[in-house]
DNA sequence: TGTACATCAGTGAACGCGCGTTCACTGATGTAC
DNA sequence: TGTACATCAGTGAACGCGCGTTCACTGATGTAC
């Protein structure tokens, strides 16, 4: 195919990281780098010529996700004009859904990527930005009437300071993340279902 | 080393799947069939002389680990005289202890095995005992007053029968599970422990 | 504006390696007499 | 109870395969004049 316009290289490398973002989602983080690429409309060959390694494309995969994540819980709050609680609800409904269950390609990466980061090392740059999202997904969770910070800032994972001021929220994102994660794996029987409907009842129940 | 005694090789058996277990609830199933065997103290070799291949062992330690916990849970009962609720504080509190985050190998399979799990065919068996066993799980977290099942019975993984009558044990489990594999994927952060305070503290609030 | 040439994104064959699995072999165990 | 021999649990080399990664090559792009 010979060379290809600094444009046309942007883009194509643009859309490998979105599709490992999505695929890593979808299967977890031992795609090969030939299925990968093949999805991306490449070959492999080509792939170190973008990236130094397939770890580094895990490290900016996992970013790109949660960048889509921090940008869907600003987009929330804008719609429901910054009022955290019915902008809450419409998450609680979107995530416990069966779409969402049978779609994690496109969902969320906290889910997704779970164990993938858990078995990686600790001082890795995929876990900093997983513990970053986690923090600012169970900030966004907070029950309404605390004081909020809006989740756009970088606080770096380190802590969040305020004691723990913020323990129901992280709680209420145990329990959404905790249905979505068990609804998956218990995927076929009936009880997937009630996994979703129980959790849902109980986090809109006292909000 | 020659032949071995038949009391050995039983034994050897029972070995290797204890550690597989072990390993697959630490590691993941994709641990190596030569690791595997060398940790329980044998050579690859000999292992398709006592299993069909390494997919027959996933589901015979994934059985194996899910009968270990329903004995767990049948000894807490059995400890506090039946009292469910005393059982019930004394499971969170061990859950949610900084040992079984860092213990997996030992540790709960539901959390453990959720993403292997979620990642293998709907229609195999270790996801059938798997679905089981988050089933029985749940209804061991059933809030205290309401009627109780005894965990011990084979209820398939099919339902559960009456409606959502043990929603609230569900999601208990969902907020007990989420923030175990979640602390598990930010250790190394302050957050893991946050986590595990938090949930601990919305799991014994109302019960 | 046209021409000559260096650049380098993408290709596809090849590499070493570890995986699950197979197999010829060993020699203590279990059995037949 | 002793002896002769078949059995088979465990060993370690070898298999085909897919992995991450490398590399010689291609030819349109971008640039120097």
């Amino acid at each position: 195919m010979g060379r290809v316009s600094q444009a046309q290289a942007e883009e194509n490398r643009r859309r490998v990281v979105d599709t490992a973002s999505r695929l890593f989602r979808e299967q977890g983080t031992h795609v090969s780098v030939t299925d990968l690429m093949k999805a991306a409309g490449l070959t492999h060959g080509g792939f170190y010529k973008q990236f130094a390694s397939k770890e580094a494309l895990v490290d900016e995969a996992t970013a790109h996700a949660f960048t889509e994540l921090a940008l869907r819980h600003a987009a929330g709050l804008a719609r429901y004009d910054g009022q955290r609680d019915a902008a809450q609800r419409a998450l609680v409904d979107a995530y416990l859904s069966v779409e969402h269950r049978d779609d994690a390609a496109d969902g969320c990466p906290v889910a997704a990527l779970a164990v993938d980061i858990a078995r990686q090392d600790e001082d890795g740059e995929a876990r900093r930005v997983y513990t970053e999202g986690v923090a600012d997904f169970a900030a966004f969770l907070m029950p309404t009437g605390t004081a909020g910070r809006d989740g756009d800032g970088d606080e770096g994972g380190n802590g969040s300071g305020d004691g723990d001021g913020d323990g129901d929220g992280i709680a209420r994102l145990c329990t959404l993340f905790g249905a979505l994660v068990l609804a998956r794996a218990t995927k076929g029987s009936p009880l997937s279902e009630e996994i979703l409907t129980a959790a849902h009842a109980a986090l809109t129940r006292d909000s």
